[in-house]
DNA sequence: AAAAAATGCAACCAGGGGGTTGCATCAATC
DNA sequence: GATTGATGCAACCCCCTGGTTGCATTTTTT
């Protein structure tokens, strides 16, 4: 039995295409609109970007796919909606990695002053 | 004048290398193991992956240059540590984001009760 | 019913990322 | 000083990613 907590591979296998979905400029500034403006539609959000809509596509169907987004067909077009949830998700693995290190610490430290 | 907590352009593409070089299970079990078992050679952590000598190495160029690892020559040998403050910064701009995102539902609901 | 607006789908392209192998180099040890 | 151990460097490969363009489809709107 492994502590909760714990940061097992099986854990990490999850946690990099989060991050890895966080890793791209053009995706974060998509998070950012979302974020301030609330829901919008693919042709909106492209009108902010000096890419082409197809693009911005691509990078929503990228966030989605690693749960950040989420999208629901409305009549002709799509609205797109930040999901929070996901983002408490990588949250968690970085407050557990720091929270590891800080054990290790204490670790090291106890050693030296053995 | 932008509020120092402000999620600006600058910042994302400042958070986006950072966020990249945590998208990759490789590269988070080597950031796990150096916390865990504290700083490193490239040879120790390569026997705990099945990956080449020369695959982790560019890993850890790639963390190094992310600023979450740093490396020093000892010898023959190069000691690879773990960097917790580029975390930190990691662990700020979701928390930037979160907030963002607070900010705006509350905005939705003063709206909605108005 | 025709035109316009929003999206979906597919093909294609260039570049970078993750991986490998082979060899050179540098330091430690016998 | 010769050998062994740890690392550095370089070339190469495959495939995935981010981007494009062009066209089809679906829903409004006039």
């Amino acid at each position: 039995m492994s502590r909760p907590e714990a940061l097992s591979p099986a854990r990490l296998k999850d946690a990099a295409p989060l991050f890895a979905a966080l890793g791209d400029a053009t995706r974060l500034g998509l998070l950012v609109s979302l974020c301030a403006s609330g829901p919008l539609t693919v042709t909106r959000l492209s009108g902010q970007f000096d890419v082409s809509r197809q693009a911005i596509t691509k990078h929503l169907d990228v966030l989605a796919e690693a749960g950040l987004v989420t999208s629901a067909r409305q009549g002709r077009e799509r609205i797109w909606t930040f999901e929070p949830k996901r983002l408490e998700d990588a949250h968690q693995y970085l407050a557990r990695l720091s929270r590891e290190w800080d054990v290790a610490l204490g670790r090291l430290k106890a050693f030296v002053e053995d």
